[in-house]
DNA sequence: CAAATCCTAATTGTCAGACATATGAAAATT
DNA sequence: AATTTTCATATGTCTGACAATTAGGATTTG
């Protein structure tokens, strides 16, 4: 593990690429100690100032994780699924907030990939998954719920549907996928009527993971997708005409 | 936007979230120029060590770029889709090489991830993608061509495939998916006539979208799952095997 | 002897001050 | 007017110091 004192990029870059690549390429192994700041200072040959902004860098992807006192000091983390939901829900979401994604681009994904997940959910969710779902859905018909709570609420059904295939890598891939699409949906204005078609969808949903039966919930998928879509296009629409003639 | 000095987390971890609750809410626009250090420190009344340790760790998300100089300073990034793959693809690789996936559990959700492209790429596809697939294909039966070199070329083929799709977010969100398993496939030992069975099915799916035939392209992933399972349980036994009588 | 307490060494977290380096803009020079 | 120089500002790195935390050993105590 070597660093460039002479090139342009920053020292405290180059060694946390030099840890990283080491973990990465499994050198270095979980719960492994890294060697003390001092001992990487004299490693590396830099200050200590330097040594810890790359620790810092590493701790932030979750790789490391830092104890103080004695027997402390640096140690290769074993990144949990929930570390890694967070870390892909930030990132999609600025993904998708920053980089002017079109809410149909956006749409057309999440339900791709959830629908994905429907032939698998119905054969193994359980009663759990499919109590979480009936009860979301029964607060999305609450009166008086915010449209901020009902995108909420909706997203926690979506989660115990793509949590229902039993499939962790699958949960974790479609977290981003489905959160991230959260503060699109927050834009839209739900009407008494739309809420009411969108439950009746939800409840599509739930009675074909009932009955076991893939076709008949990839179909309320996508008949959900597609009033999604249209609800999302009105906004978009709207938003246009208000900023053309103001 | 405060922090507690009494609290017993990192006053580093607390500047680096209340910074990036700032950003995710929008309250810091892209390319907005953060306060410099100095204000930063007098702001959070902490010293310049612990501002700094804070944004290494958001420069280690990509949410922020720094600039040295006169109008340099920190400023909210943009971040990219390359960002955003490489990421993810980090976080997805460690993810399953770090908490023992079984071999079922991530095929499964990789495959079944891209049937769910299939539809999008049947449709879409460009002849440039098309181009890529079989010239990947032909590298792929090149003699003398590493385990190594085949899978690289196998994660080729099948990024095609997915950004055939035409859907950033998709190509974003599959790009983990696939190449995380590229160091489980790299365990498995191809012979000769496994490499043939898998260009066959390559052909095969590449035919497919060629016909933009979407029912064709997912039998042919289907049976490519099934083969790969095949492929790599056998690998499982052998090792299981090899480690009960050694 | 056992248990509780104290002490110590190791390690990370934070701070202050200094200098190095990069960079844009203003000022001076040609 | 164009070029060069200077300068102010900002981040990058280094040094040394002290605080806070913690495990484990040494010491005291019942």
């Amino acid at each position: 593990m070597k660093i460039d004192p002479s090139s342009p990029a920053d020292l405290s870059v180059q060694i946390a690429s030099a840890i990283r690549d080491a973990i990465v390429s499994g050198q270095l192994i979980v719960d492994q100690r890294l060697p003390s700041e001092a001992e990487l200072c004299a490693q590396f040959e830099v200050g200590r100032t330097t040594v810890r902004e790359a620790l810092k860098r590493l701790a932030a992807q979750s790789l490391i994780r830092t104890q103080r006192g004695a027997t402390g000091g640096a140690f290769v983390n074993r990144i949990s699924f929930e570390e890694a939901y967070s870390q892909q829900i930030t990132t999609s979401t600025l993904l998708l907030s920053m980089n002017a994604v079109s809410f149909e681009t956006a749409c057309e994904a999440r339900y791709a990939l959830e629908r994905a997940c429907a032939p698998l959910s119905a054969a193994r969710r359980s009663a759990d998954h499919l109590a979480t779902m009936r009860a979301e859905i029964h607060r999305q018909g609450q009166p008086g719920l915010t449209d901020e709570a009902f995108c909420a609420s909706d997203v926690a059904f979506h989660r115990a549907l793509v949590d229902g295939a039993g499939n962790p890598v699958m949960s974790y891939q479609l977290a981003g996928a489905v959160e991230a699409m959260q503060p699109l949906m927050n834009m839209i204005t739900f009407t008494a009527r739309s809420r009411e078609r969108i439950i009746a969808l939800h409840c599509q949903i739930a009675d074909a993971l009932d009955a076991q039966s893939a076709p008949e919930t990839e179909a309320a998928l996508s008949e959900l997708e597609r009033y999604t879509l249209t609800l999302g296009q009105d906004v978009m629409a709207q938003r246009a005409q208000a900023r053309a003639a103001p």
